[in-house]
DNA sequence: AACTGTTACAACCGCCCCCCT
DNA sequence: AAGGGGGGCGGTTGTAACAGT
């Protein structure tokens, strides 16, 4: 009955992750690529459900990430895509490289969410609030219109048909290969390009040519061993890796804006 | 200083989709 | 064409850190 559970459960720990099982797991990615997830685990040495080894791996542990809060144009732009694709996370996450579902879903719940209502927007449909009954100020309703029942279609098949903010006067710069989450490709340690260790620009800000950017993945990750970086803040060491360093882009597949440069080259109006 | 409430976010759970056989 | 398994996704929970009293 039901499906199998994704892995054997028992004897299997749970919560969260120590340094030494991020080691473990970085080392194992580091020499072998991401290859089964399922079998990752015990190839690694791992007590851990090969889920829970792709979600740290994906969410906290990958070379690309920029770590800290969104910035303002990218919160903008969240704002947006949530607009036009409801809670499609993944989707979202896949128009701002080097951030994931998970923390674009967490900022919306804990960010976003409030500030839309404090300026009387409705976060579900990003339609205007309707003055606030007696009942709601107790508190006691809370809105239980669903995305379905905006006027947002979210149906897979109308992906291509989302409207563009950027329809007008926009310059846009677009390249197709830019990165995009949805599309983690199986990677070898040595393909994956990092920017060099000195670059330590915070989100957004403007940052130098990314020409020397090549370091691979295994040179980094062989730095970070070497330097016992497991007694540091992880933010502080993934701080190495910078942040993206180009222009806002649109979207080649869904013709929806991406974030592929500093702040200065934010010039949508998005809201 | 201690306690309580709130916030932020990492991690888990279970369902769904897609690919392979 | 159908079934099964792996991986992805969105919702939810747990807990540490912080703020207020």
């Amino acid at each position: 009955m039901g499906r199998q559970p994704c892995c054997d459960k028992v004897g299997l720990k749970k919560g969260p992750w120590t340094a030494d099982e991020d080691k473990k797991l970085i080392n194992f990615i580091l020499t072998n690529g991401q290859c089964c997830w399922r079998a990752l685990p015990k190839l690694a040495g791992l007590l851990r459900c090969g889920k829970s080894c792709r979600l740290r791996w994906t969410n906290y542990l990958r070379p690309d990430l920029k770590r800290g809060l969104l910035s303002a144009c990218e919160e903008k732009l969240v704002i947006d895509l949530h607009a036009q694709l409801g809670n499609r996370w993944s989707k979202i996450a896949s128009h701002l490289p080097g951030r994931t579902d998970n923390e674009i879903k967490n900022h919306w719940n804990t960010h976003i969410k409030k500030k839309l209502k404090k300026m009387g927007i409705d976060p579900v449909t990003h339609q205007p609030l309707p003055p606030p009954t007696a009942v709601d100020e107790l508190g006691a309703t809370e809105s239980t219109t669903t995305f379905e029942q905006s006027t947002i279609s979210t149906d897979e098949s109308n992906d291509d048909k989302i409207m563009s903010p950027f329809e007008s006067s926009d310059v846009l710069l677009v390249n197709s290969s830019d990165f995009c989450i949805d599309e983690i490709p199986v990677m070898e340690p040595h393909e994956i390009l990092l920017p060099p260790s000195d670059h330590h620009s915070p989100s957004c800000s403007s940052s130098s040519s990314s020409s020397n950017a090549a370091q691979s993945f295994q040179d980094y990750c062989s730095e970070i061993l070497n330097t016992n970086i497991w007694d540091q803040e992880f933010g502080d060491v993934f701080d190495l890796l910078g942040d993206f360093n180009g222009k806002a882009a649109l979207d080649f597949e869904s013709s929806l804006p991406m974030i592929i440069g500093d702040e200065d080259c934010w010039k949508f109006d998005v809201m």
